[in-house]
DNA sequence: GAATATCTTGAATGTTCATTCAAGAAACGG
DNA sequence: CCGTTTCTTGAATGAACATTCAAGATATTC
């Protein structure tokens, strides 16, 4: 018996990173296997090929992106202050790196599209699960009086995860600070408007 | 002497179509031979190479998108009622097709940010031409009566590409009308308000 | 510490791809 | 109708790529 040497989370997250960086099919295995420092045999035996590594490192993405949306919303203040934080944050996002490099379930959406059904199916469900997540909040505030009831929270979070696809692409061309800001703002008051 | 036998348009069109099924990357130049009817010697005497063929694409498209943003805007209707028109045509353009097909420039854009600056280059000014096309409705629509001057028109221009933007994504998520007409309208609303 | 099982290594493989180019075809000018 | 110029053709080229695999290394077990 012999355990593998590495640690399979980070190599995930080089995975993502560089999947993020260039895009999956400009990825080549000589980038995968700098990233991630592991050899063709070992990410061939652990992932089955490069589609099992990018799967993977989907699954990854997923995981970190709920832990971080729980802290998000976990706290005790007013659920539309942390919404707002929460926004806030895809904003810096946007602006502090390069913009490309996100959300990796865009990305891969946006070049997958017709092409993969599997993976596909992968990212929208992971895309579903997120916009739920938001719905869920918003619900919330509704519940807690914060937020009127008056539209559906289903269909404001479908306008806000729209908003949110918006601001990214958008940031590809005007990635200053002040512009994506007032969108985003924009978007937030439109929202609870 | 002699004349180049093949349409030119008929070919970058071809081309266009071709890089929005795959995306450029995966489009090989077989699928190039086959979508254009060009053989491959042709194609580079006529546009250097496969990136010479998306420029030249690309610059076809501007084309298309500008003749068609005219007939839009250059009815006698009021200002807002073709807007929505435009709007409209937008989602059923995410809706009647695959939403992957939906534009060239942002498929581009997300395919080659931070690889092909010229590229980029190219796409980036397109668009923030397009962005001012809307710019410049808005302010017309400003200066009709038909809308308030409260919200400056760029910002209002900046909104609404960004809501386009992300009414494209999440088409490729959730393609059903019904959802994506919603959207539109609250888009639409929100920039009217 | 020997035997075994598992993991690691990285060169080899075969495929796919963008690109080239020399030969052939077709239009034009005289 | 011949010579010249330009365009067309598609097989050939070499590079890049994902993937494989046999040899080597290392941990675990008894």
């Amino acid at each position: 018996m012999r355990n593998a040497e590495f640690d399979r989370e980070k190599v995930l997250r080089s995975a993502m990173t560089a999947f993020m960086d260039k895009g999956y099919g400009k990825t080549s295995m000589q980038d995968l296997t700098k990233a991630t420092g592991l050899h063709p045999g070992s990410i061939y035996c652990a992932f089955d090929n490069k589609r099992g590594l990018l799967i993977a490192a989907l699954e990854q993405y997923k995981t970190d992106r709920s832990a971080e949306f729980q802290q998000f919303f976990s706290g005790n203040h007013a659920v539309l202050v942390e919404l707002k934080a929460y926004l806030d944050n895809i904003v810096q996002e946007c602006i502090s790196c390069e913009a490309a490099k996100a959300c990796l379930l865009t990305k891969a959406l946006n070049e997958m599209a017709q092409q993969d059904e599997d993976v596909q199916k992968i990212i929208t469900e992971n895309l579903a699960n997120w916009q739920q997540g938001i719905a869920d909040v918003i619900a919330k505030a509704q519940a807690n009086g914060e937020l009127s009831s008056e539209r559906d929270s289903l269909h404001l979070a479908r306008y806000l995860v729209m908003g949110i696809y918006g601001l990214r692409t958008f940031a590809h061309t005007h990635p200053e600070a002040e512009t994506l800001q007032q969108l985003a703002e924009q978007l937030f008051a439109d929202i609870t408007a």
